[in-house]
Formats: C-alpha cells, structure tokens, sequence
DNA sequence: CCATTATGAGACGAGATAGTTCCGAAACTC
DNA sequence: GAGTTTCGGAACTATCTCGTCTCATAATGG
C-alpha cells in the first residue's frame, strides 16, 4: 500500500548515512496513508476518462482531493506516479480449477466481459501501450503487469494439458496469445464490447486447434 | 494527394455564396502542393519518435521545414491533421492468390515483420489507438483504415474456403482476429519483433482449427 | 509592372502546466 | 506545551504550446 517510489523525508540536505538505514520516521504529523490510495485511485481515474493528454497533477490532485504539495511530497514526478498507479491496478484475478480446459478459460476471461473491467481496460490499456512506446520504465512495468494477468490462463492451459484434454506438443505460450487477438482487436480498435459469445467461440476455435 | 479537410481559401469573409462552387483559384501565388507531403510525413514521423505528446505543431513545422502559418492556412488544427496523417499511411498492400490459403496468408502478414513497417507500426498504432479512446473522430477514421488493411487477409480465407480448404462454416472474421492476436500482443506490450517463425506458426495453428 | 496570394521564419499574447513555496490548522512525539 | 511534520488549499514563477500576426520574399495572373 505505501508508494514504492516515495522520496526520501524532505530533508533536503540528508546525511548521506541516512539514505542507508531506512528508519521509521517518528517525528510531527505522519503522512496520511489514504492519501496514497486517493491520489492512485485518481490517476487511474483520470487516465481511464482522458487519456494520458488529460492526466495533470492538478486534475489529480483536485480528484484526490489532496493537496498538489502532498502529491510531491510523496513522488518526485508524474512518471513514477503513473508507474505506481499501474502497479495499484492489480485486482484480484479468478484462477478456477474446474478439470476443464474450456470451463476455466471462460471464468477467466469472462472477467473481461465485466461492465467495470471493460471500461477501464479499454481506456488504460491503450493510454499504457502508448505511453510505454515512449517511456522504456513504463514499458517495463506495463510489461509484467500484462505478463502476471496472463498467468492463469497458461496454467489452465497446462493442467488440460496434464490432463490429455490438449495434445502434448501445443505451445501454449502461443495458444495464449492467440486467445487475446479478438478481445485485444476489439478493445484497441473498435471499443466493440467483449461479450460472453464471442469469448466462447474464440475459445473453442483455439481449443479445435490444440485437440489431442 | 491534397489535403482533404483543407481550410477554405483565406477569403476570411468570403461570401457565402463561393462556398457553393469549390472554384478552382487562380490568383496569386498558388500553393506548394510538396507543403502537404512534407507536412503529413513530419506528423507520422514524429508520432512514430514521440507518440502524441511529442506532436506539437512547431515541431511539425520545424521538420516539415515549413512556417507555422503554413500548416495553419491548409488544417484548422491538430486533430485535423492528425485524421489527414493516418489517411497517408495507406501503403501498398500485398493482395497474393497463390492458390493456397497457407501462402497467401504467410505472404500477407509477412509485411508486418519488414522492420520498417515494424517499427512504424509498433509505435504508431497504439499512439492512435490510445488517442482514439478520448477522440471519436479519430476512432472512426482509425477503424476505417484498420478494417481495410484486413481485407486481404479476410478474401484469402474466402477464396480458401471456397477451395475446400477450410470448413464451410468457419467463422472468418472470428479467425481474422484470431490471427492478429500474437501480433498485436507483442507490437503493444513486449516490442518483441514479429518475425516469419512466429507468423508461420500462428497461422498453422490456426488453420489447424478450420481445416474441414 | 502590379495586384494578389503563398512561403519560411519567427515574434507575440493568451492560456495551460509543472513544480515550489507559503499559509493556518492538525497530528504526532517528547 | 514545545517542536516537528503533514495536511488541503492556493499563490507564484517558469516554461511550454497554441494560434495569430508580421515581415521580406517568391510565384503567379493580368
């Protein structure tokens, strides 16, 4: 929850000794911990409704309803802020184990289809990818995030797999990929929504390919 | 060639009657016709290095070698511009009948992996796409020209099925997106290149699924 | 030659944004 | 209570960008 990015205590001019031993600060007010979450929250916010053009620290801060001073308190620009707001967006994945391929790709991927999940990966998403073309830190970050969210599926993929439900030599890496083309054309190119049919057919197209 | 949401002629008060006939000009010094190539190109290059929030208009003017007022005089403003950009990138796209599904579509995605088209491409395209989710003008445009770059690609799966290639009721355009997925993964969030291996086996896999 | 329009270069003012600083108040330690 | 730090809010400066305008010059038709 505390910002991986913080800066140091505003002691300007710290011994250089003190930047070794992280101690925990005791003197005067401690910083407000919801701040973190409500200036993250913000810039998610924002970068979902306005797009990276629209993300100033004025806007989060007035959304946050924070102080911009609080803001540079805590981070030493909008680039570690964004870094950090892509880190806060990892929600709580569905990982089922049904002892069926196509039943656990469903619940996986029907996440997508969610009315809130929807809506906001079709805007952060593209905004990231952009902005990560631009920005190699950004990139790097956006790039395990994505990574991390695509582990359930390859391991559903695995355990049918173990199971003889997908022939031994697929590549499953690929058959991953594969399986985000529709959803991936759809949410970049024509907002079209990812509905529970079009989920189905993608996956059962791809499961045809991969049958033992 | 010429731009085509061209301001009107700088008649500030023209009558309104002229704005009827598009009269062809005669007076003075006509316009550089090289202006709007030069111009069109500086915006794709610079969307290409910088991605929109490198886009100001000097710096379009300063690559173009070009005054400000002369991008003013032919664009209204920066969106405008940015439509008639994406307008130019239409290139030549390779339309191959081979007789063989496999070959045509090989061939055809086989341009994603030139490293020109590579790097245009990996940069280009989520700048648009991620502007395009704040700006529907944009959004339209970019559907248009994306849709129409999968139309070869889409009439070889035609002509594939219609050879008994492909199984009857084959839902092409699911497949068409299919095909895209492991590119477009990569192009937006590894920057890993997309080379003939990885297109050749994604297409295997999924003809895999239709075959008949 | 003359009227007209376009050209590249750049000055200009208006407005937006970044990042800093100050304020009075609040929260914490000693 | 004294000292310290943070709080939200806002003022402030510096910079950037837009879009207009000016300038001397070039290119066209009459």
């Amino acid at each position: 929850m505390t910002a991986g990015t913080a800066r140091a205590p505003a002691t300007k001019q710290a011994d250089p000794l003190d930047d070794i031993g992280a101690e925990p600060r005791k003197l005067g007010r401690p910083r407000d911990a919801r701040a973190d979450a409500a200036i993250l929250e913000a810039v998610v916010e924002i970068l979902v409704e306005d797009g990276f053009g629209g993300l100033t620290i004025d806007a989060v801060a007035h959304r946050a309803k924070v102080g911009k001073a609080t803001i540079y308190r805590r981070w030493d620009g909008k680039e570690r802020l964004v870094l950090d707001a892509l880190a806060a967006t990892k929600e709580d994945m569905v990982a089922p184990d049904t002892g069926s391929v196509r039943a656990d790709l469903v619940a996986i991927y029907a996440q997508m289809g969610e009315p809130v999940n929807q809506q906001t990966v079709v805007r952060l998403l593209p905004a990231l990818a952009a902005e990560a073309a631009v920005n190699p830190d950004l990139a790097e970050r956006l790039r395990s995030v994505v990574a991390e969210r695509r582990i359930p599926s390859r391991r559903a993929l695995e355990r049918g797999r173990d199971r003889g439900e997908i022939r031994p030599d697929a590549d499953l890496d690929l058959v991953n990929d594969l399986l985000t083309g529709p959803f991936m054309y759809r949410l970049f190119f024509t907002g079209a929504p990812v509905d529970s049919d079009l989920i189905a057919r993608s996956i059962d197209l791809v499961l045809r390919a991969i049958a033992p």
